[in-house]
Order: C-alpha cells, then sequence, then structure tokens
DNA sequence: CTTGAACCTGTAGCTACTACAGGATGCATG
DNA sequence: CATGCATCCTGTAGTAGCTACAGGTTCAAG
C-alpha cells in the first residue's frame, strides 16, 4: 500500500499538491484505508507522475488532462499531441520574446542607474512622459 | 474633472483596475463628486500613470509601491531604486533562462514528434520514465 | 421624457498551489 | 500499556493581479 506521503516521495508532487488534485478532480479520488486515509496504487502514481512531468514541461492542467486522454489511444494520437505541444512551444517562445524585450529596457535603464547623476535618472524615465511603452510593447 | 473613464484613457490602465488600486489602497481613495462618481486630479493620473509603467516593465505592485515612496525623495534614493530595479532585472533574467531550458526541452520532444513514429514519441517520453526532470533542472 | 453610455458597490472567478487549524491515526519506545 | 511524534484527515483561506459580472444609479443628448 502507498500512502500519500509515499505517493509525494515517489512523484515529485508535495503531499498538498496531490490532495489539490483529487479535490479538483484532476486525478480520480483515490481508495481509502479503514481508517479513511489514502492509498495508492502503481497505476495512480504513474498518472501523478504525468502530470507532474507535464506541468514540469509548463504544460497548464487542462492540457495535462488532454495529454492523458490522448494518450489513452496513442496510435491516433500523436497529431493531436503534437499539436498541444507546438501550441505550448509556441507560448513559451512569445513568453520569452516579451521577457527578452523587458530584459532590454531595464537594462538600460538601470545602466543610466550606474552611471551616477543629480536625481535618479530611472525613476525620472518612470515619472516623465513617453519611454516604457514604446520600449516594450514591441509585439 | 477627469472621470475614471477618461482617466483609463490616459493611463493605459482598465476602469476596473484603477478601481481594484483604489480598493487594495494602491492608490489613494479619490475624491468624489455630489453624486459619489470618482474625479481625478492631474497629480493623480500621473502617479496612475507611473504605477502602469513599473507594470509594464514587470515590476510588481509592492516594487511600484516601493518606488513611487522613493520618487519623493529623489536625491537620496538613486541607490535603492537602483537596487530594486537590480533585484527585477535578475529575476527577469532568471525566468529568461527557465524557459530557455524549457523551450529546449519541448523543441526536442516536437521534434522527435515531427519525425513519425509508430505510436507518438512524445507521449511515451511523459509515460515512461527518467527523461523530464533531468532535461529541465538545470538550474 | 426616454434612451444609452458611463458610473457605482459588492462579490465571485481565474491559475495552481500553499498554508494553516483542529483533530484522528499509526508506529516505535519505555 | 502509555506516551509521544510523525503522518494522516477535512475544510478553509490566502497568494498576485486582475477580470467579469449583477444589480442598480446618474448623466447627457435628442
Amino acid at each position: 500500500m502507498i500512502a500519500i506521503g509515499e505517493a509525494a516521495r515517489l512523484t515529485g508532487l508535495s503531499v498538498e499538491t496531490i490532495r489539490y488534485y483529487e479535490r479538483e478532480g484532476i486525478v480520480e479520488k483515490a481508495g481509502r484505508t479503514a481508517s479513511g486515509r489514502r492509498a495508492y496504487t502503481e497505476r495512480e502514481i504513474s498518472e501523478l507522475r504525468f502530470i507532474k512531468r507535464c506541468r514540469d514541461l509548463g504544460f497548464t492542467i487542462q492540457d495535462a488532462c488532454a495529454l492523458r486522454e490522448l494518450s489513452k489511444a496513442p496510435e491516433q494520437a500523436c497529431r493531436d499531441v503534437e499539436d498541444v505541444a507546438t501550441r505550448h512551444l509556441d507560448n513559451v517562445r512569445s513568453k520569452i520574446a516579451a521577457l527578452q524585450r523587458l530584459e532590454q529596457a531595464l537594462a538600460e535603464l538601470v545602466q543610466t542607474c550606474t552611471e551616477g547623476a543629480a536625481s535618479c535618472p530611472l525613476l525620472t524615465a518612470l515619472l516623465n512622459e513617453p519611454f516604457v511603452k514604446d520600449v516594450i510593447s514591441g509585439h
């Protein structure tokens, strides 16, 4: 019998997170011992691990559940799986691009700061008119 | 008199967000007209814009408020401002790095997928033992 | 006087957890 | 057998930063 604490160790999820997944219906309700404690099977551990891996790859819970469903008919699923993954990859790339624009803008502002001036140039930039929006919204 | 709708247009924030900032005490409660509608001054518009710019640069609301306080004594503030900004920049860079590791891992998985195999290799990777954790946690 | 836009307050929802409080159980040691 | 500590249970509230109503009032134009 696998208790929730060991399930946590086996999957890398926290006990609280496993309970949360159950509460939210993300995984099925686990069986209970006579005293009401959760008892996991190897199969359930694998499912939790699957979710964990999806999350580690940045998929939403929703995507993770979709992928899990697809994994139940893996012969037909490849195209759909690729779709989900590709959409997510695009997403990640957009986020990277946005953060890089941010990094650029921030780095420039910090740069003006380290050159030492009378009244803080970074604050001046934030207080005065155009600047920020233009630097960032290159999207 | 500047009504909340115009304040929204002037700052780029949404009406709901401006009300939210007031509700949360992020900005001071605006004055009201006889009928209870919010009335903004130029000064308050500037303050909202300041917050907006900070947010556009990815600062937390907390940081934004800290920066605003610092902007009230700008002679002494430069070092502190630089501190806040540098910490945030480091943060952004960490996020970029993490996302790039993610991108790498995802791209590889999608790659194996597009090469077309019997049962979806991406699913196989998610279902089977090691793989994901090792690829990503290069931190 | 009517109509439609803009405004008001108050509350709930989003994502994915995390962190208790307050109590029951299980196991090992004395 | 008693004690104590780890582990477990349920239920609720909090996180960040909004967004989205519902249900109602006010304003300005025609």
